[in-house]
DNA sequence: AAAAGTCTCAACCGCCATTGC
DNA sequence: CGCAATGGCGGTTGAGACTTT
């Protein structure tokens, strides 16, 4: 974290030459941002960061937005399924993060990122390790390399905190890359197949208790009522039933994270100003356009480019 | 209890693409 | 076409929290 401080690089070019706030963001101007927002809806940034009154460039105020101010954002701690859809999402996509974090709607790619290099990469390096006498390079921002594989043979990862295991092809990395195609196809075959999409005629999913698109998952209780579901996925992005909203929301302040102060900025109550429903065919109405606006991001962020993901993962399995 | 080491994650940096003039 | 402004992304940093010694 870094604190505070007053400075102007090139980057933060201001029209009045203020200097630009840079750091770790006060709760202060958290609401400010928020409350503009809000009212306003996203625009040009450097007119955000303006208007907002924040002494802060549009990039900042753009990245804080996106990474900790959003009402969608899924706090806390990885989900198991969330940790496989990235590590299979990585196995696809490599160091997309932006693209893997739109196929979990609720986080964010610095969150994924942090995630990834903080957590399963160590994790893999670990078992790369204790499994192969020649590690390789577990950085690699290309697809398919992270992992050691040795052809033939199975490892297994055991999760900490739950009880499934992940059985993964080894394939000597001696002479060519590893075969994407075994690897995705493993990969692909090692996860639960109820942990995919299924989506809809809608471009929606089956088996959404939102409307965002969902998991379903037989192996998994899935909590559908009252807080984010439990295994889940997508659960935290429940803000479109009635009544709801400031459940929702207070349900994703953690008292262990860095959000201790989320309350204060009374996103619950900016938001429930906003009335919002569900229909019966999934699809949000809105009687308010800034929330209208707020919120489209955020769904398409939330929809699969399933069609596209699933050409890939073809091209791998039978290449 | 204190120092050292490690981890987490918010935020910045720099690059590239796009857009508008 | 060239330039500047802006947006977006991935890589990196570093302060604070946490754990170990």
């Amino acid at each position: 974290m870094r604190k505070p401080e007053i400075c102007s690089t090139k980057n933060n070019i201001n029209i009045n030459k203020k200097k630009l706030r840079k750091g770790l963001w006060s709760p202060e101007e958290d609401e400010k941002l928020m409350n503009y927002m809000v009212r306003n809806g996203q625009g040009c940034w450097s007119d955000v960061a303006r208007n907002a009154g924040l002494e802060r460039c549009g990039k900042s105020c753009r990245l804080r937005w996106i990474n900790y101010l959003r009402p969608d954002l899924k706090r806390g701690a990885f989900s198991t399924q969330e940790e496989e859809l990235i590590i299979h999402f990585h196995s696809l996509l490599g160091n997309r993060w932006s693209q893997i974090a739109a196929r979990l709607p609720g986080r964010t790619d610095n969150e994924i990122k942090n995630f990834w290099n903080s957590t399963i990469k160590k994790r893999l390096k670990n078992l790369s390790s204790s499994t192969s006498p020649n590690p390789s390079d577990e950085s690699s921002p290309e697809p398919n390399k992270d992992f050691n594989i040795q052809q033939g043979s199975y490892i297994s990862i055991q999760h900490a905190n739950y009880n499934s295991y992940m059985s993964m092809p080894m394939f000597t990395s001696s002479s060519t890359s590893p075969s994407p195609s075994i690897l995705q196809n493993t990969i692909f075959n090692t996860m639960n197949i109820d942990t995919l999409p299924v989506m809809d005629h809608s471009g929606y999913f089956n088996n959404t208790v939102t409307t965002m698109p969902c998991f379903s998952s037989q192996n998994h209780e899935v909590e559908i009522k009252g807080s984010y579901l439990e295994n889940g996925v997508f659960g935290s992005v429940n803000i479109g039933v009635e009544g709801d909203m400031e459940n929702k929301c207070n349900i994703e302040t953690n008292p262990n994270h860095s959000d201790y102060y989320f309350d204060d900025i009374k996103i619950n109550n900016m938001l429930s100003n906003c009335n919002i429903i569900e229909s019966n065919n999934n699809k949000i109405e809105s009687r308010g356009e800034v929330v209208e606006n707020l919120f489209q991001e955020q769904f398409n962020l939330g929809e699969w480019d399933f069609e596209e993901l699933m050409k890939d993962v073809s091209s791998f399995l039978f290449s």
